[in-house]
DNA sequence: CTAATTCTTGAATGAGCGTTCAAGATATTC
DNA sequence: GAATATCTTGAACGCTCATTCAAGAATTAG
């Protein structure tokens, strides 16, 4: 999975995946049929570490907007502490093979649908708990909290430096709880 | 340009630039050194595309946050447009070699940074003829134009249908020039 | 302990890639 | 019009890649 993430689909060839997996290739294949398996195996397994953090910061615990402020700074510590190149495998496969394989493209975006659902969820709670106006329906604020993950994400790809990051996740918490 | 813009540099063939360019092999490497050469070849014609487009919208013939409304609703309609795979070059080029090419970084990483200058002076204008507060400096404001631009890109490639991305740079629009 | 079965190994394979270069075609010069 | 210089061509090269598979090791069964 990490392999995937540092190098992208394309550029990581079997000779890391026999390093980061300790599996001889015959046993890669054995297991998961080809490359494109261990790229399914390695979604699977993204998802299933993603929605355990999710339920982590949203276990309401907290007022659901400290939680979401909570949220949004783990993701802007992400951009700023990974090796530049490495970033959200959903979004890397998305980019870099979903155009050729419309499986591959279903199971991203279907995943991509869900943490969109999710987080519809909790600005439907903040709602209910009065700590939003319910001016601007939940999913339309989901939607927009995604647009701007999305954009934080590619910016850190061109600004390593300062904590123009941190600025830019503070603006946009800020327009989405007024 | 337009072959590396839809199939990225990577699967970008010799064979795909020999039918793109009209060239044959020796003559490619003969003005371009290589592949690496006719890719940046690539991106200084996409500068120039995009510089001319640029000013085209914001010629001063109406009021800036009229051109900028109009700018922001011609990216939409790009988004919505192109085909599935098809994204910006410098984004393309920046998520899948710019960890592994310094030079090839800086060129991109710098035309990025002249969008956002170009921006910000749109922005100050702007706020100079009174059009907009002057409450959030304008470099903030162009950062976070951006960051919505990266994110619709990023958007339109999960989500063909509706008119989502446009109400997504409606509400964008909407908090910059709040 | 032997035989049968399963698992593990990594060299071999063939396809596709970027790149080169000598031969052929064309243009220029005197 | 011959000689020289330049441009064009595409087959050939070396390399890397994903993939395979037969031989060997380990385990299980009788």
């Amino acid at each position: 999975m990490t392999a995937f993430m540092d190098k992208g689909y394309g550029k990581t060839s079997m000779q890391d995946l026999k390093k980061a997996t300790g599996l001889h290739p015959g046993s890669i294949y054995c297991a998961f049929e080809n490359k494109r398996g261990l790229l399914l195996a390695a979604l699977e397994q993204y998802k299933l570490d993603r929605n355990a953090e999710f339920e982590g910061f949203f276990a309401e615990k907290h007022p659901v907007l400290v939680e979401l402020k909570a949220y949004l700074d783990h993701i802007v510590q992400e951009c700023l502490s990974y090796d530049a190149a490495r970033a959200c495998l959903l979004i890397k496969a998305l980019n870099e093979i979903a155009e050729a394989d419309a499986e591959l493209q279903a199971i991203i975006t279907g995943n991509l649908a869900n943490w969109q659902k999710a987080l519809t969820q909790v600005f439907e709670l903040a709602q209910a708990k009065g700590e939003l106006t319910t001016e601007r329906d939940a999913e339309h604020l989901a939607r927009y909290l995604i647009l701007g993950v999305y954009g934080l994400r590619t910016f850190a790809h061109t600004h390593p430096e300062g904590d123009t990051i941190q600025e830019l996740a503070n603006q946009l918490y800020q327009d989405l709880c007024r």
